[in-house]
RNA sequence: GGAGAGGUGGCUGAGUGGUCUAAAGCGCUCGCCUGCUAAGCGAGUGGGGGAUGAAAAUCCCCUCGAGGGUUCAAAUCCCUCCCUCUCCGCCA
């Protein structure tokens, strides 16, 4: 949810929303709508306090007085009503337009769309494609079964198997060794929340279409373990000196990928079930700026350690999303395709999902929003795929990178002559 | 799943239609007193939104699990939902 007053007062707040694509007009009939619903609110609330006065005085008033009494604040209250319906009128219109209104993006943000990111660095060889695409390697080798999978679920889904299965454990290990290095606390979540936690944390109504909905109850399947760490401390006041307070959450994670039809449809890139370690940061607003650094950099160490190579990019405006006011990209080499594709984000949400939460910081001073940030650890089906691929050798072998050995208890997954 | 009892401030807990402007206690903060500490005495002590103002501030509205309703007036009465506890049943 936009800072309505911070709109109206600062001009860099305000082109921070232009440049993600919020038309003037849109903030305009907002502003406008607000100054309408501000100037019902004191009506209503003066009107109000007129009225409650004289329904008091019916409580002290002799018994002879009564009636009369009573048919003045029945008058006050006709009143009331025609003007809390005009506040009422107000304030649903300033919601409907405040709501589609997106976080501003920070100055540091490129302008434009998708191809218009800045690549921040780049590590690590661009490596021609191998014998085998992930998928083929994934079946030829027992780690993956999508054949079966959409017999029994449809498609986009998948077993994993044999080693695959030791690898994905390993690698939940060896993220959450590094992020519990950083304090994050580890968290096993709900993956079943409530319509009100989407809604707050900001999926529903715009993503409703991406998410499982539960038949005969009224819960829905996570797409991210985010949702369940950002309604973590909602409604909550947090000391601030305790800040910032992290958590890590494992969970599988559930996407109708609706939209998506013909997109990445070969083997396990773009699965409809997977699991993931995500980072989620409650931050001090005054720090959150290194917070999203400190993500970042968290995200290097384990793509790194994988022996990876991949690029950071800073996404551009306009393929923010609504609620972070800036994002960065991991994309990882990918041989099959000869391009680089996503294996992790991050992002600052500023005080843009706080507010709707709820979630604030005390100090000595007062009360204040939050910050709140989130980003990947490690998606572990799509770093599945890159270590088959940029791990696959010429005999059809996978080789483990070195940090992953001693979690994953072998140095190389046989390749197929071998099997 | 069935039956019953509940949800009040940081915590305990009173309050069953009208000075509730939510008692009292505990905790916390400040002051006084005091070899020190404790005790004692006094004062203060939630959050959200808004108006006026340069500001300090002053004032108003909302907030007793959540949302509706009845009433001139709701912590209190009614409805729906959520949660907690007790008993029974079922189940890893």
């Amino acid at each position: 949810m936009i800072d309505l007053r911070r709109l109206r007062e600062e001009p860099a707040y305000r082109s921070g929303a232009e440049k993600k694509g919020a038309e003037p007009s849109l903030i305009d009939a907002a502003l406008e709508a607000d100054e309408r619903r501000r100037a019902a609110m004191h009506g209503a609330e003066e009107a109000r306090a007129a009225q409650n006065a004289a329904s008091k005085e019916i409580g002290r008033a002799e018994p002879n007085e009564r009636e009369s009494k009573i048919a003045e604040a029945s008058r006050l209250k006709v009143e009331l009503e025609k003007l809390e319906a005009v506040e009422a009128a107000a304030v649903e219109e300033v919601e409907e337009l405040a709501l589609q209104i997106p976080n501003p993006a920070h100055d540091s943000v490129p302008a434009g769309g998708e191809d218009n990111f800045i690549t921040e660095k780049e590590v690590g060889e661009q490596t021609p494609p191998r014998e085998y695409d992930h998928a083929e390697l994934g079946e030829l080798l027992g780690l993956v079964d999508s054949e079966r999978a959409v017999k029994n679920s449809g498609s986009r889904f998948a077993y994993l198997m044999g080693p695959a299965v030791r690898l994905e454990f390993a690698l939940v290990q060896f993220a959450f060794d590094i992020v519990e290095k950083h304090d994050f606390v580890p968290v096993v979540p709900p993956v079943l929340v409530r319509e009100e936690m989407m809604v707050d944390a900001g999926f529903f109504p715009t993503d409703r279409h991406q998410v499982y909905e539960i038949a005969g109850d009224d819960l829905f399947l996570i797409g991210t373990s985010e949702v369940a760490l950002a309604g973590l401390h909602r409604g909550e006041r947090l000391d601030r000196d305790l800040l910032p307070i992290r958590y890590a959450g494992f969970s599988s994670c559930f996407r109708r990928e609706a939209g998506t039809y013909g997109k990445d449809t070969r083997g396990i890139f773009r699965v409809h079930q997977f699991d993931k370690v995500e980072m989620f940061s409650f931050c001090d607003p005054d720090v959150s700026w290194d917070e999203l650094e400190m993500l970042r950099s968290i995200q290097e160490e384990i793509v790194s350690s994988l022996e990876l190579p991949y690029r950071v990019i800073n996404v551009a405006s306009g393929d923010l999303g609504a609620a972070a006011a800036k994002k960065y990209d991991l994309e990882v080499w990918l041989p099959s395709e000869g391009a680089y594709r996503e294996v992790t984000s991050c992002s600052n949400y500023t005080d843009y999902s706080a507010r709707r939460m709820g979630s604030r910081y005390r100090d000595d001073e007062g009360t204040g929003l939050l910050h709140t940030l989130n980003g990947t650890a490690c998606a572990i089906s799509r770093t599945l795929v890159f270590l088959m691929e940029n791990g696959q050798q010429s005999d059809g072998s996978i080789t483990i990178p070195d940090a992953l050995r001693p979690y994953v208890g072998f140095e190389s997954i046989p390749g197929p002559q071998q099997l």
